[in-house]
DNA sequence: GCATTTATTGGACTACAGGTATAAAATAGT
DNA sequence: ACTATTTTATACCTGTAGTCCAATAAATGC
């Protein structure tokens, strides 16, 4: 990530949070970052890109917190699935987005884009809760798990906002999850009402094999050959090679992979991959998952 | 309502439907309406305020709408029920305000009165669905009756989002709350989470005694005498007083009131008390649920 | 009918927004 | 040290919400 850009979006996202998106001003956005407008429009075509970027950070962050409370537990750990859900309120919560995730579905035609990007976020969201809930609750409830995720989703969703409205801040939001949890573990047995196939094209790509990570882990490693050239770390660049003889072995060393991903990661700190690194790591870990459960 | 005004609101309501709300500037709104700005900031101080009286409106046509359904039903009747509550998604949808209802807490501090107008309209939403559901599934579930209310609204509203953003437009809307309200049916048992008392600030003044409610409409007469003065027309005076007679009368002549205040409204009509004869009506309306009830 | 009050007009004006364009200065790559 | 890119600072464009005000029109009181 470029310097630059991260003085940006850092400024941009303190200010959205201080005073509300369409109240700061780009200029607001210059001063507080000094830097000028040119520099701003290099990097971001509009304000609204810009905050798209942010919120590309926020979900990262999330997918992130997540995948790191379910190493090292059971996949139907009930209490895992509920600080996962909590996870996305909290960062939300921490960056002040909490509403806008939910909502700017206002009437303005002027955010197309935006909106676009919010509703894509909270469909997989959706998508990822149906699957969760499968996972904890069992596969039996699979043909209904839609129908559950949207039950439980909006009971957060409008409970937690119920509550903000009403002050009672006081209240976590692990209790308002557990409660809309258990109006979901008390139904079923009807006729599905959201089908499974509405949601096909959100729904991530599942990790059935350990193949697909393998191959995804390369090709991103792939993409960045010509990055890591243009960086002349000697370093980096013989990690870079090692990784990709590893996946391509039938041996791969894990506990070394790990460990040269971590200087990988190092390596690539303030760079303009900084971002890709993280992705690394976090497809490895789920590597590392997958490899544990054969 | 003053026609200036009427004029005004008509224009902005079609331009927002249309464009949107941020997209629509006061000149749209002024060339639409053929009224000069001046005009335009006597009657409205923002562009806000002027969504603002519109929504109002919105909201009286929710009301109206639901009176006119319950009448001659049973409180306990479920079709009742559904048809009210989709009472206003249809209207929401009718003028494009679906979204704007549930949302519109973006990270703006801009819009705050706006917020806080919407924040307040769906709390009391939720307390008319609370009371509902009471009378709906019995006063045993008054205890949890806010948990299924939330349960609900919120089931309903995720729902009929995912399902619009699907693409699904073809699933009425009423399926969904019959959806959602099976949901709660099925629940029941467990601590109350919210608390009745949360919402006692947002509860409407319920009907108890139809004392009330002739106080209502008398105070409204009341308020009104100095504008029917002006009005200068002898039949509207006439019902005034007719009408503030019955009302302090111990056997008011109900049939002969309710022809009476349809004349009124229509003796009020294009005049600047117009919504007041509608409200009249309206309050008319339960008088006459309730003594029936009796 | 006339005088007074009130509503309406329409444009000038302010202050600010998002975004473009550009020449000069700073920085980095080789 | 030379080149290429990035950054800066500013001027500029178009459009916005909202204020102000003198001139005009319409309603109202007598």
């Amino acid at each position: 990530m470029n310097k630059k850009k991260q003085q940006i979006i850092e400024a941009a996202q303190i200010l959205f949070i201080k005073k509300g998106f369409s109240v700061t001003s780009i200029q607001d956005i210059l001063d507080a970052a000094n830097i000028s407008k040119g520099t701003f429009y290099n990097y971001f075509s509009s304000k609204t890109e810009c905050l798209m970027a942010i919120l590309s950070f926020i979900k990262e962050e999330v997918i992130y917190n997540r995948q790191q409370l379910s190493i090292g537990k059971s996949a139907s750990d009930k209490h895992v699935f509920v600080k996962q859900i909590a996870a996305r309120f909290h960062i939300d919560k921490k960056h002040n987005l909490m509403a806008l995730f939910a909502s700017l579905t206002s009437t303005d035609t002027a955010h197309q884009e935006l909106k676009e990007f919010l509703n894509q976020q909270y469909l997989k969201e959706v998508c990822w809760m149906a699957e969760r809930i499968c996972e904890v609750f069992g596969e039996d409830r699979r043909k209904q798990s839609y129908d559950d995720a949207v039950t439980c989703f909006g009971t957060i969703h409008l409970t937690s906002k119920v509550l903000m409205d009403l002050g009672k801040t006081e209240v976590p939001i692990e209790e308002t999850i557990y409660f809309s949890l258990q109006k979901i573990e008390q139904t079923g047995g009807q006729q599905p009402f959201l089908k499974e196939d509405y949601f096909l094209p959100y729904q991530q790509k599942k990790n059935t094999e350990d193949k697909n990570i393998k191959k995804q882990l390369q090709q991103v490693l792939i993409d960045l050959e010509p990055n890591v050239k243009k960086l002349k770390n000697k370093k980096l660049a013989y990690y870079q090679k090692f990784l990709l003889d590893q996946l391509t072995s039938d041996t791969p060393d894990l506990l070394l992979m790990e460990s040269v991903i971590s200087s990988y990661q190092n390596a690539v700190q303030d760079t303009d991959i900084e971002d890709k690194g993280r992705y690394i790591q976090i497809l490895f870990m789920q590597l590392i998952e997958e490899e544990k459960g054969v």
